[in-house]
DNA sequence: TATTTTTGATAGTAATACTACCATACAGAA
DNA sequence: TTCTGTATGGTAGTATTACTATCAAAAATA
């Protein structure tokens, strides 16, 4: 038997879902190619549509602007890892052996998952450590968040403060502290890849660092050091 | 005697220097302020000009294009801000002292500097909360870099990870911390204000809070908790 | 077969991101 | 005083982006 993972979506995201048709897909799919190749700034729904073979009204069918299609994106990413994280520390009692792992999985490249076809977790992994943030550094965040566009990643974020305060229930800021690994998880990355004198990790440039590094931060935060 | 603090700027941000005539003075002041109100993604330069009362071809004359404007505020700023860190911490022999200075110095709202006529620093903070990430988070950030556009920022988080070492010279991980608190001092005033249940800081708000959860992430982390 | 959904194709508009060119005003040097 | 360079103003024009609207064909479904 073959499972589909199906990853909730809020509507408000689109116009049309995107998985519920062929062209949809191929909308997911080779937007991840093409903002990975081009980036988020030059990526256009024109591009999009060559690429595809379709039309640019083809796309905006399904998603009203190219930064609802950022969030789209970065909502499902968030979401499917945080599928991954409660499916990998499924069973495990010791809080700080999760916490580890999730570290483990937040710094470290993912493999392709084979169970959603049409978007390559990989090519988004990297796609969200260069624009993700740009999903929420608008001015329309308040908007935006109203219409709870950020849920998987405040999810995502309320998931790993809890195991922080399963770890150390006196600690005053774990809401804070799991942001700050969230994003350091791919800042870090992204600075060893880019402007290594901003890390540790210039030479090497292994990701099992940047885990050593959180873990670290972590810990000894929380007394466990 | 009225002392004027002039940052130099790398010359290959923009093609004529702003600093030297009165359009381009203007051209920095109300930069900051139509950034700051409309967000970098709907500011242009030609609503930069009918702000300024001048034509798109006249701001054309003193930067490439949007992307250089922000970096050389960006620029600005780090530089502007590694002189008052270098000029508050004077004296301070204690490191540890100097290092809370520091961090308070980062996660806390600036005045604006009088000495600066033609830039407001309390606002360029906050568009380098907002969109100072957008100066490196692009598909260029290699040639860029290569073009020293982020020296500024490298020098200052250089600075931080020097006092960090001599916090603590076993700490392993004194850049990658360093970068840390300068990214996190700005990330947690934006989720405060924009997406409060990421931080702990949602009810009351206040950066003093920011500063009390770095200064405990640091010193547990070099050992002096 | 009838009907709804999906896609393809074309056209058009307003705004954005530039480049080019010419005229003028003014400051300092010869 | 004239010459020269610098700073600015104004106008035009182009390619691309970011959309909206409309119509017809094809495909799926009832």
């Amino acid at each position: 038997m073959k499972l589909q993972l199906q990853i909730k979506m809020n509507e408000a995201l689109y116009l049309k879902n995107p998985e519920s048709s062929d062209l949809g897909k191929n909308i997911l799919k080779h937007s991840v190619q093409l903002i990975y190749k081009a980036g988020f700034e030059a990526f256009t729904f024109k591009k999009l549509a060559e690429n595809i073979g379709t039309t640019e009204a083809g796309i905006y069918r399904y998603f009203e602007n190219k930064h609802k299609l950022l969030v789209y994106l970065t909502a499902w990413y968030w979401g499917w890892l945080e599928f991954q994280i409660s499916f990998q520390t499924n069973n495990i009692a010791d809080p700080a052996i999760r916490l580890k792992k999730v570290i483990n999985l937040l710094a470290t490249a993912v493999e392709d998952d084979e169970q959603t076809s049409y978007i390559n977790e990989s090519l988004l992994h990297q796609i969200i450590i260069t624009e993700g943030s740009k999903a929420y550094l608008t001015k329309q965040v308040g908007e935006d968040n109203k219409q709870q566009f950020f849920k998987p990643y405040k999810d995502l974020c309320a998931v790993v403060s809890v195991i922080i305060s399963e770890c150390s229930p006196e600690y005053k800021y774990p809401k804070s502290l799991a942001s700050t690994i969230i994003e350091m998880a791919h800042f870090q990355n992204f600075f060893m890849n880019n402007l290594p004198s901003l890390t540790d990790f210039g030479v090497a440039k292994e990701e099992s660092e940047i885990s050593a590094f959180l873990n670290d931060l972590v810990f000894t935060s929380l007394g466990k050091g």
